[in-house]
DNA sequence: CCTTATTTTAATACCTGATACTAATATCTG
DNA sequence: CAGATATTAGTATCAGGTATTAAAATAAGG
């Protein structure tokens, strides 16, 4: 058949958008030494849009992704809170959380949900956490939802320990213990805040 | 002066495109009641691209960060490694990893850099944070560049003993104990979907 | 070898969302 | 009312295309 080429070509042009997607059918065409018409050609028969809607498709699947991480500040869903009290939290581990050779989640994603519920309890994101004593339990996989829930078990002067422990289906997977100084003001203090 | 008007819109105009940036100019003009060729100049005026170009920048700008955060899975850069004895790592606290309030570095990127650093002493992805036993000590501020040491401290039968310890500047401003165990089995893949 | 089908180029008209520039009106302000 | 500022209008031009029609080039088949 004659469309070895073609084939060829089509390949070569597909991975050339896939490394720059901002190469105009001009450039395509230098590239492959073809002509405009062909690249367009191609492109046609490959679906594949023209450059500017190529990045008008890239920024917009990007402003959603970005809004989406944007959120893993606030690590799990707080489902109830008693200000100075106690907390809980939800998060369900996605396929994206886990190592992918064990289906293991990355351990920090459980701190991250533990530290952020332990925050939110003592009301501030302005607080420093002071020392965390950490224990994985058990591995936890991809699908499973975690329940954290945090206790403050002690108020000193301006420091808070709070207990958290995260389940899941009733099975302790994780436990920390936080060591929470809110921030009096702005950076004012900055050192000494040893635990 | 004749420029309230001219202001107001400036703002309303500067408002807009913050909301959606992927409005056309003739899109602006009708919302805003004037002529597109006074969009034109607010644009310039305001020193606000084109549509084109803005969404090339919203393209090319997320593009960047979302390769950025595929590689938060390794949290911070490995810089020398002596497999199961000791590891160094380099992290640079950019100013979306802090608390907007205080401007302090959230705690489990700390977390997240120490762990990673010691699962790549002993080697694998495929191992389980036993046990993290942490301590913050000194608050981390944006532009600080962390170095984290790792020291296998102790091997016993399939589980390491290793401490962690993140410096900056020469000051200690984190360190952990983290008890890793490899995993032994590689735990039958999952399916794999489209490549 | 000539004929046919496929592939590649070429050429032209038109589109969007602009820039760049010139010039004419509005609108306000003293 | 004059003069300055702000707004609108109009035209030429551009990039990076689409869409369409038509002519070459190439390959193959019989």
């Amino acid at each position: 058949m004659n469309s070895a080429k073609k084939v060829i070509r089509h390949e070569r042009l597909f991975k050339m958008l896939q490394k720059n997607p901002f190469l105009t059918d001009e450039q395509l065409a230098k590239n492959l030494a073809v002509s405009i018409q062909t690249i367009r050609l191609d492109r046609l028969s490959l679906n594949i849009p023209e450059l500017r809607e190529r990045t008008r498709q890239m920024a917009e699947n990007a402003q959603v992704k970005l809004k989406a991480i944007d959120k893993k500040d606030i690590v799990g869903d707080l489902i109830d809170l008693e200000l100075n009290h106690s907390g809980i939290s939800m998060m369900k581990i996605t396929p994206d959380m886990v190592l992918e050779k064990t289906g293991v989640a990355r351990g920090y994603y459980m701190f991250a949900m533990a530290n952020t519920l332990a925050l939110a309890v003592v009301d501030a994101e302005a607080a420093l956490t002071g020392v965390g004593n950490v224990k994985y339990k058990v591995p936890v996989y991809a699908g499973a939802t975690l329940v954290a829930k945090a206790e403050v078990i002690r108020r000193e002067f301006n420091k808070y320990i709070i207990w958290v422990k995260i389940r899941n289906n009733n099975e302790e997977v994780f436990r920390a213990k936080f060591i929470i100084v809110p921030c009096p003001d702005e950076r004012t203090q900055a050192n000494e805040d040893r635990a």
